[in-house]
RNA sequence: UAUCAUUUGAGAUAAAU
C-alpha cells in the first residue's frame, strides 16, 4: 500500500489523476487494503489539482473503508479548498472536522488564515486567530510570519512589529521567510530606512538573504525611481547566487523581469530593452510575466509596434498568455483608441479559455470611456455584469470620470444606471 | 540495526481608475 501511496503522489505531482484512479481499481482488484494515508495521498491530489468532487468521493471512500479521516486529512482538504478560493466548502470542512471531534492543529489554523488573507476577509483571519488561542494552540514560526505578513500588507506597521515583538518574546526565532515580509511591508509603505534596518539586522544574525528577500528589496527600489538602489542590490543579488545552493533559472528571471517592469513603469524604455537584452544573453529565458511587463510598459507608453511585436514574439518562442497578458494588451489598445482591438483581444482571450476577470473588463470599459463612446460604455457595463464579473472600486472610478465628462443627457442617465447597479451605490 | 525516502500550513516580480 505504502508503494502505491508513492506512485499516486507522483502522478499527483504530474497532475495524471486517471493513473490515480487506475492505481486506486488495481489496489482493489489484487485484495490490497488502502491505507489511512493512501487516502490522504489521493484527497491531497484531487484537492491540488481543483478536482473537488473527486475529493469529496475519496473522502467517502476512505470512510466506506473503514479508515477514519483524521486531523491530517481534514488539513489537507481544508487547505486544498483555501488554496482553489472555495472558501464555503473550506468552512464546511472545518466544521465537519470539529462535529467528529478531531482537534485542529496549527496546521488547520494556519490554512485558514491563509485562505482568508487570500479572500481578504480580515474579521475572519481574527476570528480565527481567537478560536486557535481558546483552543490552546500556539503559533509557531510559520504561524507568525503569516501573521506579520497580512499586517504589514494592510500596512498595519505597529501591529506587525508587536507581533514580531510578541514571537521573539515566545521564544520563537524569526526566518528568512519572516523577516522577507517585514520588508515588503516597509518597501510597499515607502519606508526604505526602516527596510534597510531590517536587511542590516538580518545579514547581522547571519541569516543569507534569499531571492525573494533580493527580489522584494529590489522592487521596493525599482517602484519609486530609486534606480541607483536597484542596480546596486540587484547587483548584490549577482554576487550572492553564485553561492546559493538554490538559484535556478526561474530565479534569475524573476529577478529580471522586476528590473525591467520598474524601467517600463518609469517610461525609461532603453533602459528596459537593454535590461530584456542583458537578461537573455546572459541565457535566462523570459517568461510570461516578463513579456507581460513589456507589453504593459509598451501600451502605456503607445508604442504601437512595439507591444505588438512583443505578443507576437512571445508566441513564437512558446509562452502561453495569461489574464495578466491580455488585459495588458486590452488596456493598451484603449489607450491608443482602437476599441475594437481590444474587443478582439478580449474575445481571444475568453476563447484560450481564460476566464473573464475584472481588470480585463474594466479596461475595455475604460476603453469606451477614452474613446468617448458613453452609450457603448453603458452597454457594454451592462453586457458584462451579465456574465457575473462583479465591478470593483477601480469600475465605478472609471465610471465616474466618463460621466464627469458627458455632455448629452441620455449618456449621464445611461452611466449613472450604470453605478447604480453596482453593490453599495444604489442610493 | 541505524539513516534517508510517499500525503497537509508562511514571504518576493507582471494587468484596470
Amino acid at each position: 500500500a505504502t508503494t502505491y501511496g508513492y506512485m499516486m503522489a507522483a502522478y499527483g505531482r504530474a497532475r495524471q489523476w486517471e493513473k490515480i484512479d487506475a492505481l486506486f481499481c488495481e489496489m482493489t482488484d489484487i485484495g490490497l487494503k488502502s491505507l489511512g494515508s493512501t487516502f490522504n495521498v489521493v484527497i491531497g491530489a484531487y484537492g491540488k489539482g481543483g478536482l473537488w468532487t473527486k475529493m469529496e468521493e475519496a473522502l467517502d471512500s476512505m470512510v466506506a473503508a473503514g479508515c477514519t479521516p483524521d486531523t491530517f486529512t481534514f488539513n489537507t482538504m481544508i487547505d486544498a479548498y483555501g488554496k482553489g478560493s472555495q472558501f464555503r466548502s473550506m468552512e464546511r470542512t472545518f466544521e465537519r472536522m470539529r462535529s467528529a471531534g478531531c482537534p485542529g492543529d496549527i496546521l488547520t489554523y494556519s490554512s485558514l488564515i491563509h485562505a482568508y488573507r487570500k479572500a481578504g476577509q480580515f474579521e475572519k483571519m481574527e476570528k480565527i486567530l481567537d478560536q486557535m488561542q481558546i483552543a490552546g494552540c500556539k503559533p509557531d514560526v510559520t504561524a507568525y510570519s503569516l501573521l506579520i505578513d497580512v499586517y504589514g500588507k494592510r500596512g498595519m506597521l505597529k501591529k506587525m512589529e508587536a507581533t514580531l515583538q510578541e514571537m521573539q518574546e515566545a521564544g520563537c526565532k524569526a526566518n528568512i521567510v519572516t523577516y522577507t515580509g517585514i520588508m515588503d511591508a516597509y518597501g510597499k509603505a515607502g519606508k526604505y530606512e526602516e527596510m534597510e534596518r531590517v536587511w542590516k539586522i538580518m545579514k547581522d544574525l547571519s541569516l543569507q538573504p534569499d531571492y525573494s528577500a533580493y527580489v522584494a528589496t529590489i522592487s521596493a527600489y525599482g517602484r519609486c525611481g530609486m534606480y541607483d538602489k536597484m542596480e546596486t542590490r540587484f547587483h548584490e543579488l549577482e554576487e550572492a547566487a553564485k553561492e546559493m545552493r538554490f538559484g535556478g533559472p526561474k530565479l534569475g528571471t524573476a529577478a529580471y523581469n522586476v528590473i525591467i517592469d520598474a524601467y517600463g513603469k518609469g517610461k525609461l524604455i532603453d533602459q528596459m530593452e537593454s535590461a530584456f537584452e542583458v537578461m537573455q544573453t546572459t541565457g535566462y529565458r523570459p517568461d510570461v510575466i516578463t513579456y507581460s511587463a513589456l507589453i504593459n510598459a509598451y501600451g502605456k507608453a503607445e508604442l504601437l509596434e512595439k507591444m505588438d511585436s512583443t505578443y507576437v514574439m512571445m508566441r513564437v518562442k512558446g509562452v502561453s498568455p495569461n489574464e495578466h497578458t491580455y488585459s495588458a494588451l486590452i488596456d493598451g489598445y484603449g489607450k491608443l483608441g482602437m476599441v475594437e482591438k481590444a474587443e478582439a483581444v478580449l474575445d481571444e482571450m475568453l476563447k484560450a479559455g481564460i476566464k473573464m476577470n475584472v481588470v480585463a473588463y474594466t479596461s475595455i470599459i475604460n476603453a469606451y470611456g477614452s474613446a468617448k463612446r458613453f452609450q457603448d460604455m453603458a452597454e457594454r457595463f451592462g453586457a458584462l455584469k451579465g456574465t457575473g464579473t462583479e465591478p470593483s472600486c477601480e469600475t465605478i472610478g472609471v465610471l465616474l470620470t466618463a460621466l464627469c465628462s458627458c455632455r448629452l443627457h441620455e449618456e449621464v442617465l445611461a452611466l449613472l444606471n450604470c453605478i447604480r447597479s453596482c453593490k453599495g451605490f444604489g442610493v
